[in-house]
DNA sequence: CACGTTCTGTACGTTTGCGTACAGATTGGT
DNA sequence: ACCAATCTGTACGCAAACGTACAGAACGTG
């Protein structure tokens, strides 16, 4: 599903409180500019500030004998960073790095678990976004053995292109390599084929996506199907008997 | 009291509750027994019960491409099945198959809720219990792109060896093969070389643990470190501030 | 105990991806 | 305009895992 991007891109969580709950948790927050590059947190550290993209985007990647890494899960205009918090864990089991520079709500942790305790309807939206979440980051713990890397190159586009309301973005090979742990050769490879169906265009650290739909077809099912779960969950507002808290 | 099998290890979650709270919960639930291959929910399926194993091992196996599917957890009595209804989705995104026949306690999913609404302690356990699950996935995730089918079929056996509390069970390699998303005879090569080893012995469904020091030394980082991370976890029962919730 | 079923062992050619090395191209800074 | 840094392209041998096929071993049931 493609994002129509208006003029300011808010994040989807905090735009489910009503707008007087909005307004008192901004006294809470401040608005940063996320650039590419900085480290939010470390594995292992205690969470100082949890985020909310509203165009930046969030990698998480997991330590992998102790000093690689790999990315488990893409946070944007969706979603949060921090999200442990939520369930009561300061320390973070993730390094959160930016991925796309942009904008973003950050809110302390202190004020984010008062936030929490105070709003029912913020609850809500974490919990259904931590369920889609794992579900993210299980569909990629499959993917990651079953599809070739051209189709996982394809999907990790896709999920770029959704969060980054852009056709097009800073992107380098070695990155990207890194991301989805592979070589940087590999995805040399998986690019120029990308590009000679004209569904990329790319040259020295920035993409363009040319063919949306097209990519959707290079890619496995496994973008749609994480889609799917989350169109769902998040549009299952009305969970029907009582919320879970 | 008189429900407890007098051998069976009694499931974490349920025994952070004091006795009353678990007599009051006991009311609601029923203990039955999983036998291997049963199938306790279907990926996008309402979940009818939760299930807290006691010495009893489920899988949780996400679908690919529509019909494959490979696990992507791993619960024993240190957990549950059905954590989704915790954060309010009625569906499963993945499929619960038994794979260690053995006791559990189960509970329908409207009492459940009820249970979580009543019971902070409950909603404590469970949040970091959740938050545990979800490093376990993600560490899944990027060990199946970065480790040798050798270390991460010894890893499996751990995690398993773990849950069963007993030397042996019941484990054919085909099964096996499923669960790690990789061919039949990639388990029989693997397996050989720890038979080799004198690591584990097996044969037709049944395998035993030998060394398990040993096991852990063939296997990847990944088990060590997800267990570390849950240890901590759920050792952290006295999150500073405040509680989550 | 004989038979069918299920589980395990071995084999062979193929593909994907790895590790490494090096050359060429683009960019930014001074 | 140049240099240094960074990014991308291509190449080569190698290891892991794949798909597939078939044979032998263990079990359990009539």
């Amino acid at each position: 599903m493609h994002i129509a991007p208006p003029t300011a891109a808010a994040n989807s969580l905090l735009q489910t409180l009503s707008p007087e709950d909005n307004q008192r948790l901004l006294a809470h927050s401040q608005p940063v500019n996320l650039t590419y590059g900085d480290i939010l947190c470390e594995p292992g550290k205690a969470v100082q500030h949890v985020y909310f993209p509203h165009n930046g985007i969030i990698s998480l990647l997991t330590p992998v004998d102790g000093h690689a890494s790999m990315e488990v899960g893409l946070v944007g205009r969706e979603g949060m960073a921090g999200i442990g918090l939520f369930l009561g864990i300061r320390t973070s089991p993730v390094r959160m790095l930016v991925q796309g520079s942009g904008a973003a709500t950050r809110m302390n942790a202190a004020a984010f678990r008062q936030a929490v305790k105070r709003h029912p309807a913020l609850q809500r939206a974490l919990s259904h976004y931590l369920y889609a979440f794992m579900a993210q980051v299980a569909q990629t713990a499959a993917c990651n053995r079953h599809h070739l890397l051209g189709k996982r190159h394809a999907r990790w586009l896709l999920m770029t292109h959704d969060r980054a309301q852009s056709n097009d973005f800073h992107l380098t090979q070695e990155f990207l390599a890194h991301m989805l742990g592979v070589r940087r050769v590999g995805i040399t490879g998986a690019a120029r084929l990308l590009q000679e169906e004209k569904l990329i265009r790319y040259r020295r650290g920035h993409i363009t996506i040319l063919d949306r739909p097209g990519l959707e077809l290079a890619s496995c099912r496994c973008y749609r199907d994480v889609n799917t779960i989350r169109d769902y969950t998040l549009g299952a507002e009305m969970d029907p008997p009582q919320p879970a808290f």
